[in-house]
DNA sequence: GTCTATACAGTGATAGAC
DNA sequence: GTCTATCACTGTATAGAC
């Protein structure tokens, strides 16, 4: 059992680089280094049940090292969401490394995990509306730069791969920061 | 030669809806109601040739509809950047329908169009930049102000799909919209 | 549990009838 | 020009040998 959480990486960088529908078996067994019947031994659901797993351990990883995290803000951590955008700059490695989510959320695979990809992205969003409001801006708001922070990062993994400039996740990763933290520092009640 | 042009728009959808992989030869002959035989007399290179003409045919578009418009800021045309946000809104139908440059940019279909995909963004970035240029901002803020919102915009068609919200769209262009619009009414000297 | 062999639908692409 | 028939091939998935 433990042979199946080890594929799920091999898998995953798999998916990312081909998409769901350009993976073909054959590149997942190449990745993994298993034969299809070993794959099918692990995931007898086949590619749809090897798509689901890697979303699951995406998923997990960023509850464990981004969304919780950002919930320690709401304890008076303030480096809480300066502690996100490192995590997330080193886990999509400045842009190289695509988003599962993000890509499957473009193609019609997104009917298969349609449940999965908006539990994804509603946790990240309100997690870190959740830091921000603790961070001073009130809810509204905090939503909202919440949503336009994800997007932002979102946007800057598609211009780094389609400019393949490395320099341009890192810059908007420090313009978020700078903006939320300036949000940060001015009082709620002149911000409304 | 014109029935040509007129499948374009259909093999767009498709393309769009599907991905590149992902829309197979049956597909693209049910989006445009030609058999294979009529696909390949006006597109002989195959899928590969009917992508590239879409790819055309979009940045054809934002040429004509985006980005010289833009390049009307530089001559004064204060309305320029609050048109560029209507047309994006109009064409990506707040959200509902994908960036074929954007979702093309995180699959492997990439390497086949690089040049035309990098193209498209550099162009709109540029436009964008020259208008807010224009507008008072100094070149490095402009470029940089460019590539946010370039990036949002891709960011909000990402989570428009991953979360089924028709409103995150218009939401984050109007918050696009009033922060261009501040940073233009602020004195250069002063955002240095 | 892992691989080989295989089934069978569907792929992109081509040839030829009309 | 358009369609039908067909190509060789790859796709996902399964069965069975070891």
């Amino acid at each position: 059992m433990t042979q199946r959480a080890a594929a799920i990486p091999a898998l995953a960088e798999a998916f990312r680089e081909h998409g769901y529908e350009g993976a073909s078996l054959a590149e997942l067994c190449a990745a993994t280094g298993l034969g299809k019947g070993s794959l099918y031994n692990f995931f007898p659901g086949g590619k749809q049940e090897m798509a689901a797993a890697v979303l699951d351990d995406v998923d997990a990883w960023f509850t464990g090292s981004v969304f919780e995290p950002l919930r320690s803000a709401e304890a008076g951590d303030p480096g809480a969401i300066g502690a996100m955008f490192d995590a997330v700059t080193a886990y999509f490695r400045s842009g190289r490394r695509g988003c599962l989510q993000g890509a499957f959320a473009l193609g019609r695979e997104r009917d298969l995990f349609a449940a999965t990809i908006a539990g994804y992205f509603d946790r990240w969003i309100a997690a870190l509306a959740a830091a921000l409001h603790a961070a001073g801006s009130d809810e509204q708001a905090a939503r909202l730069a919440a949503v336009e922070t994800v997007a932002v990062i979102q946007g800057a993994i598609v211009l780094s791969r389609a400019l393949d400039d490395p320099e341009i996740f890192p810059r908007l990763i420090e313009r978020c920061r700078a903006r939320l933290n300036a949000a940060a520092s001015a009082s709620p009640a002149i911000s409304s």
